[in-house]
RNA sequence: GCUCGGUUAGUUCAAGGAUAGAAUUGUUGGUUGUGACCCAACAGGUGGGAGUUCGAAUCUCUCACCGAGCCCCA
């Protein structure tokens, strides 16, 4: 009989994902990646409470802003607060309660579960893991070139190559200097340039004119604009202009740039490294360098990650002026970019029961000695299932070789009256009768046959 | 929020108004304590709602969801 009452729907949320454990095991081999990376640096794990007051994200943006594109939650008390979009204002928060006792610089990563509420698309969902990480307190360019390295290994770390991706770097300070000495737009004008480089990848030419023209409508300041847009290097950017004052080249902006390709080239990471004008990050704050790493192919037109230095970070929560720097990736958009290039090997979807012991039972009369023995197996730190089905030995060895078990163990009453096993190489089909206090050296012994006949073929 | 394309067993696909099929997966079995092949049985489905129609998986509308994009992107 079925009974007539409606099924929920089996689908997950709008922009929400399950992840069975494939997908699992996928997302992990991913992550455990990166942690080896960044713990090689130093860095260390934090991580904050998924609700956070709205104040702290509104006030880097519209309060509009983050109403529509955040989910947001009422307590009991009618106090409303916020489904984190993004770690970096928890982190300032942590960071600010204990300026003074954390010993500078300091160097953290965090792997949170971040919502935002927008339409779902490529490399977007409304459920994300983002990866982060950030040096904090320490003021030289060493510390952009550190963060350099760690994305840059990162992916190279997962076989990825330059022709592959590609990080391209500005300075904020940079566009300053071509603005105020180069180009003479006024101070209060700057966000608008930012903005309007921001567009220049997104929108074509001609449109991109277009919008340009609309927005400074001085003819000189339009062709500077298009001049950072196309520029492909320093030296060709700085042979458009005529006449550049000597205050350009002293200004911080400048320095900054020429000094940070210096590093660049001395740590031999220019091959993954390129300096670009019109990249300038949509955040309002970013202050210094800013960066973005782009897969170099067609198919992944999104930035893959990004980055920055900001000066002020903690504002809202002291007056203390801590600067940092430090990147944000969406797992999502990596695993897409890694699997454009085939860089997530096969057999990390797949379960690898290879060194785990399958104990098959004649019948149940024998059940708690099998129970014993697996907990034996245990002990010794090997994983080990137990065929609680007690029906036709066929059927459990059957299971056992499907799931791609290579050592199995038979018990019968025959087994249990002498306190022996039966251990049997799946692979090679011998089997043998031991006692209980050999059991564990036999298991070892036919694991140790296994690699070695593994050795042998490759 | 907008535009376009989708939605049929767990999965991949058929059926283009009348009986929804296959492959694969899953479960069980193929006789006493020995797996991989093979065989059999069983299980499992038209996203929701409304309309047109004698009759709708199929045509229309609508909602939901999925996908590609746009806007946005902390």
């Amino acid at each position: 009989m079925k009974d007539n009452q409606k099924k929920f729907s089996r689908l997950p949320l709008k922009g929400m994902k399950d992840f069975y454990p494939s997908d699992i095991r996928k997302i992990n081999w991913i992550i455990e990646q990166i942690r080896d990376i960044v713990e090689l640096y130093s860095y260390e794990e934090f991580l904050g409470p998924l609700l956070e007051p709205i104040e702290i994200y509104a006030a880097k943006s519209s309060e509009e802003l983050v109403y529509e594109q955040s989910y947001y939650i009422e307590d009991k008390k009618g106090r409303k607060f916020i489904l984190r979009p993004e770690i970096t204002p928890t982190l300032a928060r942590m960071i600010a309660r204990k300026s003074q006792e954390l010993k500078k610089p300091i160097r953290w990563y965090a792997i949170p579960t971040c919502y935002r509420y927008e339409a779902p698309q490529k490399g977007r969902r409304r459920e994300f893991l983002q990866f982060n990480a950030d040096i904090l307190g320490e003021d030289s360019l060493y510390a952009e070139l550190e963060i350099f390295k760690v994305s840059i290994e990162i992916l190279t770390s997962f076989g990825a190559t330059a022709k592959q991706f590609q990080v391209y770097y500005n300075s904020r300070r940079f566009i300053d200097a071509i603005s105020k000495y180069i180009l003479n737009i006024p101070e209060n004008k700057l966000a608008l340039v930012y903005k309007v480089l921001d567009k220049s990848d997104k929108i074509d030419g001609t449109e991109f004119e277009k919008y340009v023209i609309d927005s400074f409508q001085d003819e000189y300041v339009v062709q500077g604009i298009l001049k950072l847009k196309e520029a492909k290097s320093l030296e060709d950017l700085l042979k458009k202009f005529d006449n550049i004052p000597k205050e350009f080249y002293d200004s911080e902006g400048y320095t900054e740039i020429t000094e940070l390709g210096k590093l660049i080239k001395e740590a031999e990471i220019s091959d993954y490294c390129c300096f670009t004008p019109n990249i300038v990050r949509g955040l309002d704050y970013y202050t210094g360098v800013v960066y973005e790493v782009f897969d170099t192919g067609k198919e992944n037109v999104r930035a893959i990650f990004g980055g920055g230095r900001y000066d002020d970070l903690l504002s809202l929560f002291s007056d203390e002026r801590v600067s940092g720097i430090g990147f944000g990736m969406g797992v999502l958009m990596l695993s897409l970019f890694l699997k454009t290039y085939k860089l997530i090997p096969d057999f990390v979807g797949e379960n690898d029961y290879s060194d785990t012991i399958y104990v098959a039972s004649i019948n149940e009369k024998v059940a708690n000695y099998a129970i014993r023995i697996a907990d034996l197996i245990r002990e010794e730190e090997i994983p080990c299932i137990i065929d609680y089905r007690f029906k036709s030995l066929k059927s459990q060895l059957s299971k056992a070789s499907e799931m791609g078990v290579l050592i199995s163990i038979i018990i019968g009453p025959n087994e249990m009256e002498q306190n022996q096993v039966s251990i049997r190489n799946m692979t090679t089909n011998e089997q043998k009768t031991t006692d209980i206090g050999k059991l564990i050296d036999e298991i070892y012994k036919i694991f140790d046959e296994l690699e070695d006949a593994d050795d042998f073929n490759d």
